[in-house]
RNA sequence: GCCCCUGUGGCGGAAUUGGUAGACGCGCCUGACUCAAAAUCAGGUUCCGCAAGGAGUGCUGGUUCGAGUCCGGCCAGGGGCACCA
């Protein structure tokens, strides 16, 4: 076929990359029409942020998405996977601060930058459909979306808690507030109650719950995950009443919600959250508790630090009256760690029982009272000391709840309360609550879509009407000082009042980033729509994504917004469906090696050079051979300079050499050690993929194929058939690794037949060889795309391996006449035994009880047992 | 602190989901080719032992004919925690 051989001796992976890139280009072969009238797949890896440049997780993240889209075109369908950019947020704000370069400038040229070196990746990409959420032709559509879900009663505002800069006088991410300090300021954060847009999300808590079973290509450890965000929990609402001569203003009664009522006489105080109404009336009383109320605000609004936080208190004087016993009074105290957004605000602490009331009680002195009996326990000397117990058991020291289990003393508590009233309404009521909290979109930052609101003192709040849409972000703005550069602007917020016409004020606050990336993935199905935000037969059409693949770290925030958000565009006419993403795959990291320099600075693994001498690995610097520490293995990192930058290595080793080694190292949802020696081993794989099919190339099979095939060509034949069996199985679970090790087994066993056919080839061997070629770089095509368009070339074919079918298989070739089963001897491993496939149950023992491994652990006697798992294995118990 | 996950040779991992532990790759060792090196090719490589054999999947206890896999208790590492994306 080939005049010249020495052409297979290296392949040109730089030299070609770009080649099959232009060609792939030229024809258009991975843009995606509407009308296309296959069956859909919609694939679809998270979009980036324009941070710069791309880094290995980006390269991993769209290798294993890219994998999957070629794999479903060889297999038929009409696939979309298209890319966009998650363009608004802090850093282009940052770069503004820091580098005087505009928000916009900067990310337009990381988009451009980064877009380059995607395609530099080889993905088959539809980029005539790539939108950049900070463009206003995106943002109009949020901003309309926004208006309908007001209308649709899917928005409000209210009052919530920010982390405040007392010195900067800017609201902080909890990313800006380090060890509760402002981190450019320096200032102690206090918590500030802002006024804020919020998404109802809370209303869909049971639906979001419940669809969760329906997700059945979702990982589980995601469902649970969103399961316990969610955190649904049955509980009870009780009123206690207060001796009114402790409170500040005759109030009469404390509402608190509770889990577990059966703990009711295990309760040793009552506490109230820092800003519950009746802590603010007794502040205004009590200047030492207004001063304790205060102290509580200098803290961040992270759950992780109010969490681990000294537990604090104060005693407010009030007392509450216990539900079932007029004489006994509890104090009431306010406590650093309850929140008004979680049940009513309120709690009464039973300390024996739970770690953080127990926490509570020995800090002040409250004693406490078991009221849960351990099984296998003496309720006369079980006491709690230093750890509360939340286990199973029978109720003691409550009265009338004495004996029952748990569940019992919960029932039975509920049924009394419901029906004793106080002022004539009942003392409790059962209510279901959920931890998951509405949806702050709130931002008082530059860099987000405006939300479209205007503020008339006359008229309210008035939504910018639909007409009038995009409203656009200001272009001439400053950072030269703390805050909302929106807010700050001379004249953008100033307009007319829609209605009245009066002078009115812009709504300066602009929208969450999360709300760009909730809907990105349903504009792909119709980006070019400059009218609406979707095209519903389009959307519907494509949606749900069949496989979404992205980062763990996604789990809850990101996947559950836009679960909430689907269901508000279908409430709102944009959508037909609930469920955006019907498969979700979660990958690990890209992880590497840190390396520390004798004065103890990081060093970036470009300028180290690593030695293997027996198991002893040692690094030293390259440029002066001073010894290096070898440090722990870690996500890549700026700050730990652990990072290797993808361009270098496709510049080196070519595109196909990086997705390859991404893709065997690990399973794909676990991290990755990104290694030297790794890509090194992926490169040779490729050379000797190229050279080995150079020698195919070169056999002449006839034009038919063959009608009989010896042993060897048959061989050939069962590997090629095996391994397109064992990668397409695995390629649609997304077992990568896998499928790599199946297409070593299969070049090895090829590399075999190859060396021992050498010159006077068969016909059936030709054939059998010529189809194993084929094969071969069909499925590989999908993780290594350039090289196989190299190698497809090269086998002849004038057509593109990227628009090629996938390989049709044989499953007759994957049938063997014998079975080879293990045989144990009281579970260990003694003997094999090889029977006919079809072999029965005693057809088998007999054959195992004559062996001669058998015969001797028997030692004359009859076995116990002989266990015979078809298929299997063979157990004999002696 | 709360929720979730992970732990197997020198290293990354495989194990048909309760049935031969270590596929495949990296590294290392031996040999061939070479003046030499690289590349390539052939063979070996869980540990202890000359061998027969024995031990072995973070630790610990259990269920089972049989446990890396299931259950209980620990230990270590990682992700998320609502304004990083």
């Amino acid at each position: 076929m080939t005049a010249d051989p020495s052409k297979y001796d290296r392949y040109n992976a730089r030299e070609a990359e770009a080649r099959w890139q232009r060609a792939w280009d030229a024809k258009g072969i991975f843009a995606t029409r509407n009308d296309d009238p296959r069956p859909k797949y919609y694939v679809l890896e998270m979009f980036p942020y324009p941070s710069g440049r791309i880094h290995m997780g980006h390269v991993r993240n769209y290798t294993m998405g890219d994998v999957v889209a070629r794999f479903k075109r060889a297999m038929g369908n009409a696939v979309l996977h298209p890319m966009g950019w998650d363009a608004f947020g802090m850093p282009a704000e940052n770069a503004a601060i820091d580098r005087k370069v505009h928000p916009k400038e900067w990310t337009y040229a990381n988009i451009a930058s980064m877009k380059k070196q995607l395609q530099s990746m080889g993905l088959s990409l539809d980029w005539a459909r790539e939108v950049a959420t900070c463009d206003p032709s995106y943002y109009k559509h949020q901003q309309k979306m926004f208006l309908d879900f007001v209308k649709a009663g899917l928005v409000e505002r209210k009052k919530s808690k920010v982390n405040w800069d007392p010195v900067d006088n800017t609201v902080l991410a909890n990313e800006q507030v380090i060890d509760g300090r402002g981190w450019r300021s320096g200032a102690l954060v206090e918590q500030r109650e802002l006024i804020q847009w919020f998404f109802k999300i809370s209303d869909y808590s049971e639906d979001l719950l419940n669809a969760l079973d329906g997700l059945e290509r979702w990982p589980d450890k995601v469902r649970l995950m969103q399961k316990n965000w969610i955190g649904k929990s049955e509980g009870l609402l009780v009123r206690f009443m207060l001796d009114q001569a402790t409170t500040p203003n005759k109030e009469s009664e404390l509402e608190i919600f509770t889990t577990r009522p059966d703990t009711l006489f295990g309760a040793k105080f009552m506490a109230l959250a820092p800003d519950h109404p009746l802590a603010q009336a007794a502040a205004a009383k009590n200047p030492k508790l207004a001063a304790f109320i205060e102290q509580c605000r200098h803290m961040g609004t992270s759950q992780q630090e109010i969490d681990t936080a000294d537990k604090l208190g104060f005693d407010t004087g009030i007392r509450a009256v216990h539900p079932f016993d007029p004489s006994w009074t509890l104090p009431v105290y306010v406590a650093n760690f309850i929140l008004m957004d979680y049940g009513t605000g309120a709690i009464f602490g039973c300390p024996a029982h739970d770690q953080r009331d127990l926490d509570f009680v020995n800090k002040y002195g409250l004693g406490n009272t078991p009221v849960v009996c351990p099984p296998n326990q003496d309720p006369a000397t079980f006491v709690i000391t230093d750890v509360a117990y939340d286990g199973d058991g029978r109720m003691i020291n409550s009265r009338f709840l004495d004996g029952m289990t748990i569940d019992e003393a919960r029932e039975e508590v509920a049924k009394r309360l419901e029906r004793s009233t106080a002022g004539n309404r009942a003392v409790a009521q059962r209510q279901i609550n959920y931890r998951l909290r509405d949806w702050g979109i709130s931002r008082q930052r530059y860099w987000g879509c405006p939300i479209p609101i205007v503020h008339c003192d006359k008229c309210g709040v008035v939504p910018v009407p639909a007409k009038d849409l995009p409203v656009t972000l200001p272009e001439d703005v400053s950072f030269d000082r703390p805050g909302n550069p929106l807010d700050h602007h001379p004249s953008w917020k100033h307009v007319a009042c829609p209605q009245c016409a009066g002078p009115a004020r812009r709504e300066t606050d602009t929208m969450d980033t999360f709300v760009d990336s909730s809907w990105y993935f349903t504009r792909f199905t119709d980006p070019w729509n400059t009218e609406a935000p979707t095209t519903p037969s389009a959307a519907n059409e494509w949606l749900p994504v069949d496989q979404y693949i992205g980062g763990i770290e996604h789990a809850i925030l990101h996947l559950l917004y836009s679960r909430f958000f689907t269901r508000a565009m279908r409430k709102t006419g944009h959508v037909g469906l609930d469920e955006p993403f019907a498969g979700l795959f979660t990958q690990g990291m890209v992880v590497h090696e840190t390396y520390r320099s004798k004065s103890g600075d990081w060093v970036e693994p470009a300028s180290v050079k690593v030695e293997t001498a027996g198991d002893v690995r040692s690094a030293t610097l390259i440029a002066s051979g001073e010894p290096v520490e070898i440090g722990s293995i870690e996500k890549m990192s700026k700050s730990k300079k652990n990072t290797i930058d993808p361009d270098d290595i496709i510049a080196d080793y070519g595109a196909d050499t990086a997705r390859w080694f991404m893709l065997s190292d690990s399973p794909p949802e676990r991290d990755v050690i990104w290694s030297e020696e790794g890509v090194k081993g992926a490169s040779r794989f490729v050379q000797r993929l190229w050279r080995m099919v150079g020698e195919i190339a070169q056999v002449t099979a006839p034009a038919e194929r063959p009608a009989d095939f010896g042993p060897a060509a048959l061989a050939v034949r069962k590997a090629a058939h095996r391994a397109l069996n064992n990668v397409s199985e695995d390629i649609d679970k997304l077992r990568f690794n896998r499928c790599i090790a199946h297409i070593y087994d299969f070049a090895n066993a090829l590399s075999d037949a190859i060396g021992e056919v050498e010159t006077a080839t068969a016909p059936d061997m030709a054939w059998a060889l010529r189809e194993a070629g084929d094969i071969l770089v069909r499925l590989f095509h999908p993780m290594m795309p350039h090289l196989a368009e190299e190698c497809w070339a090269a086998l002849g074919h004038k057509t593109l391996v990227a628009t090629e079918a996938w390989p049709v298989l044989e499953t007759a070739l994957l049938v063997e006449n014998t079975l080879t089963l293990p045989v144990q001897i009281n579970g260990k491993k003694r003997a094999d035994v090889t029977v006919p496939r079809d072999a029965g149950k005693e057809e088998i023992e007999a054959a195992v009880l004559a062996l001669d491994a058998v015969i001797k652990a028997l030692d004359g006697k009859s076995p116990k047992k002989v266990i015979v798992v078809p298929q299997r294995i063979v157990n004999v118990v002696a």
